[in-house]
DNA sequence: CATGGGATTGACT
DNA sequence: GTCAATCCCATGC
């Protein structure tokens, strides 16, 4: 998608996302799950302010930003909003498409459910790593492409945020209706 | 330069 | 339900 795409206010690019698919290499998924974050609120990696860490955050917009998780798992998120304003969707789930043997390979198991249920779950299966920082969303060898006709007019919940303590009141986790492909179900209101 | 804390996951009780 | 693994980097001395 246009880096116009991105411009945009984060909760409104975070429920757009939902359907989109994001592609690396061979392999490829429809996004069913995201999260926003926007420097005015805590929980951000943005909220403290420019850092080594969340420079990307603050770039243009439509580029990714991939972080460490608990020094173990990279997560994957597409800065929005103009450049200078730090803000970003985290990609939490996807359904897979494509390139589901590769993905099995990398996460050591079968089941297709299993594979990119997570947002440390699908940066494995897909091979994304740190280096792909900062890389260009429109371009790949990372891209998300628009949503497939079948995916345009599916419901969407909104809920809390996963995993978070600070601003966890807020309803900015938009997830696929009944998906079975999530990293939990939504609980509240659709 | 030392320390502490995660936007998580998988294994185990 | 609980809990440890593990690394980057922000913060503070």
């Amino acid at each position: 998608m246009k880096p116009a795409f991105y411009d945009r206010p984060v909760l409104e690019v975070s429920r757009e996302l939902i359907g989109c698919v994001l592609t690396r290499d061979g392999c490829s998924g429809v996004i069913v799950e995201t999260e926003a974050y926007h420097e005015s609120e805590p929980a951000s990696h943005a909220y403290v302010g420019l850092t080594e860490r969340n420079r990307v955050l603050f770039g243009p917009p439509g580029h990714a930003y991939v972080y460490r998780s608990y020094g173990i798992h990279a997560c994957v998120n597409a800065v929005c909003e103009p450049a200078g304003v730090g803000a970003a969707v985290l990609i939490r789930a996807l359904e897979p498409v494509e390139g589901l043997e590769l993905m099995r390979e990398r996460r050591g198991l079968e089941r297709a459910q299993d594979l990119c249920s997570g947002p440390g779950k699908l940066t494995q299966a897909l091979g994304i790593e740190l280096v792909d920082n900062g890389c260009d969303l429109a371009r790949g060898p990372m891209a998300i492409t628009g949503r497939p006709r079948e995916w345009r007019e599916v419901p969407i919940a909104a809920s809390r945020r996963i995993g978070i303590t600070k601003a966890a009141e807020l309803e900015w986790r938009f997830s696929v209706v009944g998906s079975r492909y999530l990293s939990r179900p939504a609980l509240s209101r659709v």
